[in-house]
DNA sequence: ATAAAAATGAGTAGTACTACTTATGTGTAA
DNA sequence: TTACACATAAGTAGTACTACTCATTTTTAT
């Protein structure tokens, strides 16, 4: 039986060593990664190749949203776990949208780890049964009132790129020469942006994309 | 002997079981409160005034530095001991700013919960002794190499006010109308903010205040 | 092969922010 | 009581962003 191999990226050693405590318990599981900060888990998957990584949604460095999309471009193979303390929907719905093909609680990393992996490996994605409770009762309620689902506009690949780039403090004549495009161009996808985000602010913006994980708030 | 009046906050109901379970080890420590969110605990201090209050860094809804300068506000006397995981000292610095008495890193919480509690009620403060380490190692590299230190401009309390609503998405006009005064004012303001913290866009702003805690990343 | 989506760029106008300077009233501390 | 910090407000100019429309080229998908 081949193992299924796991990196672990998370910033605690003890949290770390706990899931790993827990992972060791069952043979076919082998963790051939062990990382701090997303930087760190980026620089070893050159070199490692495993079949899924678990990572820690607040790592230092590269957080995990943001962690997570680069994976998916370069090793679109590699299934991605998130651990994440965050009950809100909100950040699922961003791990959801960055990659992600799960999304597990820090609270019940114990009880479900092993369920998280299994249903991945399987189904293909697993998310935390609290979050799944009142995902149901929302999709109930919004089908009993009515109404219409949020329209859902995904930003493209460029447009993505330069939120990154306008997150990380720069201005659009400071993006347009980075990227060597004209500052038009930029001012265009940044009205796009904001357009099908619906967001009316740079202030608002910002806050955005740190939550969506484009950027840490480390400046 | 009159026990030590305890309240602990912090979303991680198995974290918290963990202080909790510490402290009670001491029998001149009471823990008088548990409450898992910024908001919660405002209310609850209302009611109970404790000596100490023990939160997290990272709580919903209200985050802990913001918390922290509303307690100080409000409860001068109550001391605040500010449990983070964030080794960055950058953190430390923005809760001593907010007027903790004490920045305990959670990696440290089991080993030196009493030593910081001590501290705190000897000399009034405590650092995780790693940061106090790396914090030395600072000060001697800044005087053996001549620099001058940094020169930290405070903000006012105005400043303050108006560097929250405009991390809150509000423009300059918004604020202008909810404090009653002339957008001329919130401009000066605003520009006096930058100056002090030498931050040149909008962009850094935010993040600077999601950082120090004047706002949280969620809209 | 044709249509649709994405990336590029510009025109025009209006709004918002940045960076200075100056000034006034108020309260606080030496 | 003489300073000083703070909050208030305005002048002036320059820069940056917002919100539209339109057009061209390239890429992607049916």
């Amino acid at each position: 039986m081949i193992p299924y191999r796991i990196i672990l990226a998370d910033d605690h050693v003890l949290f770390r060593q706990g899931i790993k405590n827990i992972l060791e318990k069952d043979k076919q599981i082998e963790v051939v990664g062990e990382v701090g900060d997303g930087l760190e888990l980026l620089e070893l998957l050159k070199r490692v190749t495993p079949d899924m990584v678990i990572l820690d949604i607040c790592m230092p460095n590269l957080r995990g949203l943001e962690a997570t999309r680069e994976i998916k471009m370069i090793l679109p193979d590699v299934k991605v776990l998130i651990l994440s303390m965050h009950k809100d929907k909100e950040y699922m719905y961003s791990a959801i949208s960055a990659g992600a093909e799960g999304y597990l609680l820090k609270q019940d990393a114990d009880t479900n780890l092993f369920a998280a992996i299994q249903e991945i490996r399987k189904d293909g994605h697993y998310i935390s049964p609290l979050l799944l409770g009142e995902l149901t009762n929302e999709l109930f309620q919004a089908h009993l009132s009515g109404q219409p689902q949020s329209q859902y506009a995904p930003l493209t690949t460029r447009e993505r790129e330069i939120l990154k780039l306008i997150a990380e403090g720069n201005s659009n004549k400071e993006i347009a020469d980075l990227l060597f495009i004209s500052i038009r161009t930029v001012e265009n996808h940044r009205a796009s942006i904001m357009r099908k985000l619906n967001i009316k602010s740079t202030a608002n913006l910002i806050k955005y994309a740190i939550r969506e994980g484009y950027t840490s708030s480390s400046s």
